[in-house]
DNA sequence: GATGAATGAGTATTCATTCAT
DNA sequence: CATGAATGAATACTCATTCAT
């Protein structure tokens, strides 16, 4: 337990900053020269605790991952009954809230290097397979409660992921409020279409 | 009068070799002499034709999604019943031929772009726009059919667009046959379930 | 004389932008591609009538050097009587009106030139020796005339041809109106008591 | 607490080598790899102290006319009588030694860019304020002495700058001993018959 | 006379990184 | 812990020029 180290801190004040440039600059144009000019450091403190830019990145995804996986926890919990936390989390999975938890420069740069970069990818899984560790169980509670019907909870899960994620992917690029609005109200009758 | 241009020919050749870096290198690594070196000319002669690497990006993003668009439409053909064409869609959308058109680095490196990149992100648009062109005539006729339910098309042709996308955004991530034939299998029918 | 070819008058109208660019962009900056580009031609047009960019430049040089020549010799001529053409003389050549006639930039540009390029040394000149073949039988005719002491004239010609180049080169750092008149009021009468 | 600053040497070396290149190769072809490479250093190394070719332009701008300075200040001192320093000043502003002191190259390129660059400019004001500073108090001596007559004395010091730069001007054309020394002679009493 | 293809050398600048202090 | 020196490879892009059409 003890206290944190003066160099995770530091490291954490880092990808604080990395976060900032990437939205700014893009992820292209992210350098830790950059970093090293909005912290007022020497480029060569970044590299001191990170070794090399690839650590660093691997950190900063880590790090990025981390922020969603704490948010979609909180958002989970709540000591409802079953029924209710079913409309809930529907509720919360496609509100513009959940939407706009993400930078989607930053977030979709990161998720465009899984495809390049194991051990990123790998972050990548291990996130949403804490979203369905969360999930199932709800799932689960819904299916014993009878609010839905008697389906594989891990295809529940996994449905109510790729429906936010489609949704989310879609609504970045239309840019539109009343189009986003419409599209989750639908998406949400759909999925209890599809599942009760 | 001068020389005859080349430019179509030559462009088009500039850009499939730009793909070919871009699968190999990464977006970020991706550069004009690499791709000219591979093609065994000068790099200046790819600024001769663009003008600048951004002018070759946007036009490549256009190359690519124009792919797309020419293989979605060729997919959407078909003389056949209402009915049959609605299962039929639903099978091509839910494929692993239609997941694996597209190389992921590619397409999203591209995607992220969008989010930084009017032009780009137009583009982007403009593809969805056209598969919603090809989309809601088709869920219009499942409608009259009676096929499925008295839904607005545009909805429809939403709601199979944000399905697909996010099970391939996600089944890129797991690469998993038998996990996305599951998932496949269980979208496609949840599609059917909320729609008929 | 015969009318002038076509490649006189290309020739010409190339040059009038060359000087246009060199005004804007600087002679660091200025390319021939940018002198094409604002003819609206394309750039290998303009090699074909000089063969080589340095050729350009030396015509470019006796261009500009022909202008202030042409000037120079009307600012000159006059039917007065010896003592008004002296003092008109000196009132031309400490005007605002001759400080202006050149553009700083441009002059200075070329005269820079001068110190590396034996062709364009002896175009200056050429230019200052007939700015004394001018200036001298106007010598001789105030000494005639008792208007000025009994010097040799070429001396006088220099005199005044290095006071008038002292002042714009200092002045045209300076960018002050008044200091300029305070200046060209007190060289003049410095002429006169030198010389009467 | 970090390594030891060696900014201020090597930046002098550098500006000394830009001299150099400068001397060599004309402004026009003066480059960062230029300077790096007859200093065996690494081109990034000069960006790494002037951050960018302007600001070392600038710098070296500064640094030349700095020399010009120390010159003219030591040509200055001198304890002999009003009357000595008069004529020893003249001697001094119209010798060859001073007009080859500074090479023309180098110098003009420097002065065609005040026409361009702002901060130089106010860098040449600067220079000739100071030599103003310097000749005022002699030419209020020389008043007060009754060597000359009874003038302002910033017109006297603009005077001898004005004839100064002129007669350099001139003669770095002409490049002819004998006529520069038949024309600085024929100045000097000039200057006399003007002043006195 | 004029265009466009193509080259090859060159530009300033940025980059991640290493190492001495 | 932190800085600054230094490197070497890379970047997009510009340049003058040649040549085919």
């Amino acid at each position: 337990m003890g206290r944190k180290s003066k160099a995770d801190v530091r490291k954490k004040e880092i990808l604080e900053n990395f976060y900032i440039i990437l939205k700014e600059e893009g992820f292209e144009n992210a350098s830790i020269a950059k970093i090293a000019k909005i912290m007022d450091v020497n480029p060569s403190l970044l590299i001191h605790y990170f070794k090399t830019k690839e650590e660093m990145v691997v950190s900063f995804v880590s790090f990025l991952l981390g922020r969603y996986e704490i948010a979609f926890k909180e958002k989970m919990v709540g000591s409802q009954s079953p029924e209710d936390r079913f409309y809930n989390i529907l509720d919360i999975m496609f509100s513009e809230d959940w939407l706009n938890f993400s930078d989607q420069t930053v977030f979709y740069a990161c998720y465009y290097l899984s495809s390049r970069h194991e051990r990123i990818k790998e972050r990548f899984n291990l996130m949403y397979k804490l979203f369905k560790d969360l999930l199932v169980p709800q799932a689960q509670s819904w299916i014993d409660a009878g609010i839905i019907k008697n389906e594989d909870p891990e295809n529940v899960a996994d449905f109510l992921i790729i429906m936010n994620e489609g949704l989310t992917y879609y609504d970045k690029l239309m840019s539109d409020a009343d189009g986003f609005r419409k599209r989750a109200k639908f998406l949400k009758s759909a999925v209890i279409k599809a599942l009760t």
